[in-house]
DNA sequence: ACCTGAACACCGTTCAAGT
DNA sequence: ACCTGAACACCGTTCAAGT
């Protein structure tokens, strides 16, 4: 009764279509973690053949930069910019980090990933509209974006991957880390060990993004002045 | 004349060792990019079989932590605290910047990863360091040490990543985001797109930098008021 | 036009056999 | 104790054949 065993019949001619694949592509990865997405998994989770995926995608990287708009897609879908352009940033920024969170293998293997496509556009333009909003013009307004949108990315593709780590080892590790063989050598960082490991991720997520928001509003006032 | 059909002989008893594997590890990524770390090409870099790598590493996955923490070795190598806290942590962020820089297939694959190794410890002791001279202590301590360290090693990762993927794809790319289909749809990319493709990434990473080290000044400041 | 199935080169890993 | 070579299961990709 397996899941591959049960239907053998040809599929029809239009069944499958990119957006269904990467649909799939991202069911596999959530509920299976990273190893899971290959043509031959994908396939059957698709009641197709391995190789029926051809059609639509031309190799495994092109489904990588499909994954990775449909995560921009998840995480724009329903934002508007708000009336303070820093609700905006933190609104982009949470929107970010709620989707790693929420599809860490997926963002673990395709967030840090640039797709040309329209979603990443529109996530690009909502940046820039809320610096601009803010003050900035030109070139300033680029430096302030690429900031930002660089922290952001960085961080929360690095948060999915912590989260995908700890799936398949179990645990944060570090113990060992601040149990050193020669405690004398790394005095702070035995001193901290403690509050190391109880450090809240989010939390230090959000001071990064505050303190790119409140750059932003110093050299806004800057220009202004 | 391929450098595998050379030497046949077999390999004397003690010929390899981690740190050698480790090595020809680094300089097959570094030469021939992230594909190229397989045992068959490292059997052959190392001029021994396929699978003797096997007695020294039980697995790829422990091939790669060994290189995080070579590149923490190679990072650290000959760094002294500086008197100012605030330069103790500009080098070590630039240090993370230039391994990521002159290593960049090895620090895209393994320098997100946690290796619980001495070479690890010592950079964050380091990092504890120079928080706790500028004045920090406890609880605070440890978030200025994640809020610093996340950014640091997230976003020189990425630049790695980055590097990586301008060598196999070529150039930049975004040519086709900053002109899409509809560019009225997205006046703020459309605007911005000359300012944007001529973006320092390392001037970027240099303003998060500065910008941490001004936020645990700050604090510093308002514990000893 | 789209899907299937056989085939190919390659990869990580295991294990019995050499020295 | 350490290295080799055969073997296995799996993977991405190609291509001729079906409908």
């Amino acid at each position: 009764m397996t899941a591959s065993s049960v239907s053998r019949r040809r599929l029809a001619r239009g069944t499958l279509s990119r957006q269904g694949i990467v649909e799939a592509a991202l069911g596999l990865l959530d509920e299976e973690g990273p190893e899971a997405l290959t043509f031959a998994r994908l396939g059957s989770a698709l009641d197709a053949s391995t190789t029926a995926v051809y059609r639509h995608f031309s190799s495994r990287d092109e489904i990588i930069v499909a994954l990775a708009e449909e995560l921009d897609r998840i995480s724009l879908d329903g934002y508007e910019p708000a009336e303070d352009w820093r609700d905006s940033l933190r609104d982009l920024a949470w929107r970010a980090w709620r989707t790693a969170s929420e599809h860490p293998a997926a963002a673990s293997a395709a967030m840090h990933r640039t797709t040309r496509g329209v979603h990443e556009l529109r996530a690009v333009d909502a940046v820039l509209e809320a610096v601009h909003q803010a003050g900035l013009r030109g070139e300033e307004t680029a430096m302030s974006y690429a900031v930002y949108a660089h922290l952001v990315l960085s961080v929360c593709c690095q948060h999915a991957t912590r989260l995908v780590s700890m799936a398949t080892e179990g645990e944060e590790g570090w113990v060992q880390v601040y149990h050193p063989t020669d405690p004398a050598a790394y005095p702070y960082a035995v001193q901290a060990a403690a509050h190391l490991l109880a450090i809240d991720h989010a939390e230090v997520f959000r001071r990064q993004v505050e303190l790119v928001i409140g750059d932003i509003e110093a050299r806004a006032g800057r220009a202004q002045a």
